[in-house]
DNA sequence: CTTAGGG
DNA sequence: CCCTAAG
């Protein structure tokens, strides 16, 4: 499995998240690189599907990068080239890092064979061999001017070296260059939107061909700003000049698109997991021609290939495929710093980006400082602007009788029942984030989430989520159905395995009690997260832990909760911690403890302080 | 603002 | 997870 940081460049340079951002790579391991420290810069991280897909990684796998990153079990490699840098995480020089969190976490079980990446070419092959002739090592020299990019924005970069999404000839994944969509025909254009989007197409419009292939590759909003493509384990960017090659031999690269100082905001490369192979997989890969290294790939592949993000995060809207949303990923921090959108809940407004029937709406959720776009349904801030929104109500010329508790609670549930009891949602299919935003721009930023609240104000629920259109009418507020039958708020976010390790060694490096501490540095990454709730997991560990360990289970095995349950070492640990320090603590004696752990000396020790 | 504890 | 009370 491949995670790849995308750089993302925000023009408008914002001090203080650059300063963040610094203090961050610089703590953790190899991340920074001296260069990229004045750039305004955050980083995306995605993750590099093995067939060349590149899907914005979810939630967990932030944080499982993160907290490698931070462990520094994983190497970070930076490709040092000016002003594009794309790191790229890999496990395969260090299999402690991802592929164990996975296994424990059990999280990665692969549901769906992906399609054989020769088969693939195969297929393709046979479909759009008019491609390659096309092909141009030039064009890849085009340097990055921005000027340029505008005009020859619907290139096609290709190459790489296994799967080539897009391209035709398998042996065109050999070859690096650039398909110029300007040069085709409307016949290749065809096959090349086939090969892309894995179905026909009838339009002729040369124009609106090309910016749907362009987009499709892109998943940008505008072509003519964003364009760049992912494609072989690469990601090229047009107008790059070169690709950065990392260590496994996949590539990434990143380049700012488009002329950054016309960017309005920030948020430049946008990458989704749009589908761009063909809807049908391929179920069962015979074509094995890989070489070794290959099969390692699909090794990992195949045991990867599941974690998709979750449906909690991702939600699907109309039907509407083709009505492509113009909105453009604004950042709402343009002046950061300020008001709600900090570093802290950065809740970027973002876009929907349609695809296959779905639409996803990304956020800009700040991971340890990097920037990262990730999926999600909303999760309006978990804290914050209440007070603004009190004040707003006391504005609001339709008096709003609540009550101070009652508001809390609402804003606290993230939900804004109606009266029908049913969830009411701000953004009409119709509506996009678009015009959503232009309700922002120019708003202080300050006052933007008074904007957001007025909404809520309205009666609408502010959550920036996909709105599934009116039919999916009973798809409940509070809860969510669980795979196992169960149901579960819906911002609950479950405690993974890795966090739940995450929080014991905290406690057992801090001590419970430290939970701001604890949440700093070892929680850094999980932004939704507080200490209030490392505090009620440990509690519920500890509940746990104890009810367990006792007649040694016999409850736990069987729970099907639908609740991972938490490994008995793991709660062996949590109990060794808590006698631990329910002894160390009070009685400040209890010598008798001291030779247990290493920890435990150490635990004694910031007991004291 | 951070904890602790109740709901 | 949410809320409140207390330091």
């Amino acid at each position: 499995m491949k995670f790849i940081f995308l750089r993302v460049v925000e023009v408008e340079g914002n001090d203080e998240a650059k300063l963040k951002e610094c203090g961050i790579r610089n703590s953790t391991s190899s991340l920074s690189s001296p260069k990229q420290i004045s750039d305004p810069v955050v980083y995306k991280l995605v993750r590099l599907e093995g067939d060349g897909r590149i899907v914005p990684a979810t939630d967990d796998e932030l944080m499982e990068v993160e907290s490698l990153l931070i462990d520094d079990k994983c190497e970070m490699h930076i490709v040092a080239d000016p002003g594009q840098t794309v790191g790229c995480i890999s496990n395969e020089g260090s299999s402690s890092g991802i592929a164990q969190l996975e296994s424990l976490e059990g999280l990665l079980q692969s549901r769906n064979k992906e399609a054989d990446p020769d088969k693939l070419n195969a297929r393709l092959e046979e479909t759009a061999p008019s491609l390659a002739p096309s092909l141009s090592e030039s064009h890849f020299n085009q340097s990055g001017s921005f000027g340029e990019c505008s005009h020859s924005s619907d290139k096609l970069v290709a190459g790489g070296s296994t799967l080539s999404v897009v391209t035709s000839k398998p042996d065109f994944s050999k070859l690096k260059g650039e398909i110029c969509l300007d040069n085709l025909s409307i016949k290749e254009l065809h096959e090349t939107f086939k090969a892309t989007f894995g179905r026909e197409t009838t339009v002729k419009d040369k124009q609106w061909l090309k910016r749907r292939i362009s987009m499709g590759l892109t998943n940008s909003c505008d072509v003519s700003v964003t364009s760049f493509i992912i494609k072989d384990n690469k990601l090229v960017k047009k107008g790059n000049e070169e690709i950065s090659n990392c260590m496994d031999g996949s590539y990434a690269e990143d380049l700012p698109i488009g002329n950054q100082k016309d960017l309005p905001t920030s948020l430049v490369s946008q990458l989704d997991y749009h589908q761009v192979v063909p809807e049908k997989r391929l179920e069962n890969p015979n074509l094995d021609e890989n070489s070794g290294s290959d099969d390692h790939q699909t090794e990992q592949r195949a045991a990867k290939r599941v974690r998709k993000p979750t449906k909690r995060y991702i939600e699907e809207l109309s039907e509407v495929e083709s009505k492509e949303s113009n909105g453009r990923l604004m950042n709402l921090a343009k002046n950061p710093g300020h008001g709600l959108i900090s570093l802290k809940s950065r809740v970027g407004l973002v876009r929907n980006v349609p695809l296959g029937g779905r639409t996803v709406v990304t956020r800009l959720d700040s991971l340890g400082g990097y920037g990262i776009q990730v999926p999600c349904v909303s999760r309006v801030r978990r804290s914050r602007p209440r007070k603004n929104f009190m004040a707003l109500l006391k504005f609001n010329p339709s008096g709003m009788g609540m009550e101070a508790t009652l508001v809390k609670k609402v804003l606290g549930d993230h939900s804004f029942p109606t009266d029908d009891g049913k969830e009411s949602r701000v953004l009409k299919a119709s509506s996009t984030p678009k015009h959503f935003h232009h309700q922002f721009i120019g708003v202080p930023e300050k006052d933007k989430q008074f904007s957001v609240m007025s909404a809520i104000g309205l009666g609408h629920n502010t959550e920036l989520k996909c709105i599934n259109s009116s039919r999916d009418s009973d798809d409940n507020v509070v809860t969510v159905p669980t795979p196992k039958g169960g149901i579960r708020r819906k911002h609950h976010r479950a405690w993974t395995l890795s966090e739940v390790m995450k929080l014991v060694e905290g406690v057992s490096r801090y001590g419970a009690g430290r939970w701001s501490e604890i949440k700093r540095l070892a929680f850094a990454s999980y932004s939704y997260r507080t200490s209030v709730d490392l505090k009620d997991k440990w509690r519920n560990l500890l509940k746990a832990s104890f009810a367990q360990t006792p007649q040694d289970n016999g409850m736990n095995s069987r729970k099907s909760t639908g609740a991972m349950p938490i490994p008995a070492p793991i709660l062996l640990k949590v109990r060794e911690l808590a006698e631990m320090q329910s002894q160390v603590l009070p009685n400040l004696s209890s010598t008798k403890i001291a030779g247990s752990t290493r920890k435990n000396v150490h635990e004694k020790r910031t007991g004291f302080l």
